[in-house]
DNA sequence: TACAACATACCAACCGGTTGGTATTTTTTG
DNA sequence: CAAAAAATACCAACCGGTTGGTATGTTGTA
């Protein structure tokens, strides 16, 4: 029964404050009171705050990780209808505030790709670390479904972070949750049409 | 023939600035320097780093739009064909470091959505307003392939701004210019296919 | 006692914004 | 039309508060 260490709650807070108001936006000392911890503290655990930042992408890469691992989108039979599912799931995940949906290192890649481009390339590691799960599910159904598309599997994957990601930023441009689930909508459009109507070779 | 002013300076410098850096990322300081004025001179055409932002948003929508406005991608008699021809200019425009080619506004309204949501709304309204010039040959598009699809047209020009954005996203985390060019392939596949594939009635 | 895990106190640089002022242009008026 | 008045454009110096980061403790525990 381990406690909850400083170090946890620093990467929680930390996690809920930049996704409301960005890295920038957050300060070591916004961090640390909504910790409960002292600066000593998180000058402890993290050597700076962009330290703070590559961790804080780790940490989202593990528990939203543990979310997809165990959510029921695996089960169907059929590898297409898995896919369709996953669409399916991230809708239903876009509930509450913009800032309780939207992704933290989609935010943070933003900020970040030009003067800490080891922070951006842990956003990327994280997004491309979630597209990968997909991948297998794309290369069966493009298997059962005969296809020989121009695209490559994992083109197909990046494009459903794509989708997802640009929907975050029309909601946080007023769209709400909307913006998102609109774009969700003809992301699975455009793969039941590629799979179910262009069956044959391109 | 109006000498360029210093207004004129800023706004242009926080274009290149907050592309580059972030809005919380560009400090007023930054901006006076680049601009090559003081400060004196930007808290008197800017109440505000606040309002700044607004107006660089403003200035955004004004370059671009004329940009857009006067580009040849209307010249086709059909169309789904200026639809398509629309986002091969948009691939055209993918050059350069990721600050020459990113959006101003998306990057804005990731930074503000929470506090400031003036600057995100003034953020969306650049977005819509330029999703809106995209409408006319869409609905006109729908016509000439007699569909009667389930989506609204406002959502599929709302779309192809999701995808831009969202693979400016995936730009910035670490996959450059083929993270969007890539992003946009599929959208292009997708119009495609529900215009040309999915003619029937859903 | 030794070492990790924290807390306290502090710093120099930087932040957005204000001040009091001047040069220039535009508008008003005799 | 020219002088007076008023508005605009701009500047250098400065302000209080905040920033990321450090130096120096104190405490718990193995």
């Amino acid at each position: 029964m381990r406690k909850t260490t400083a170090k946890d709650k620093i990467l929680d807070a930390a996690v809920a404050l930049v996704r409301k108001n960005g890295l920038s936006g957050t300060s070591v000392d916004d961090l640390c009171r909504a910790a409960g911890v002292t600066k000593g503290a998180f000058f402890h655990h993290f050597r700076s705050k962009s330290d703070l930042a590559v961790s804080a992408a780790h940490h989202w890469s593990e528990t939203t990780g543990r979310l997809f691992e165990t959510a029921p989108y695996h089960a169907p039979a059929d590898a297409l209808d898995r896919l369709l599912a996953y669409i399916e799931f991230r809708k239903i995940l876009i509930a509450g505030e913009t800032s309780e949906y939207t992704c933290l290192v989609g935010t943070m890649a933003q900020e970040t790709h030009h003067t800490h481009c080891d922070i951006a390339k842990a956003c990327g590691d994280s997004i491309h670390g979630h597209a990968a799960t997909l991948i297998a599910d794309i290369e069966q159904a493009v298997a059962d479904y005969g296809l020989n598309p121009e695209w490559t599997t994992k083109s197909l994957a990046d494009f459903t972070q794509v989708v997802i990601q640009g929907g975050f930023i029309l909601a946080k441009a007023g769209g709400g949750q909307r913006a998102v689930t609109d774009a969700l909508d003809h992301l699975k459009n455009y793969i039941s049409l590629v799979f179910r109507e262009g069956t044959h070779e391109a």
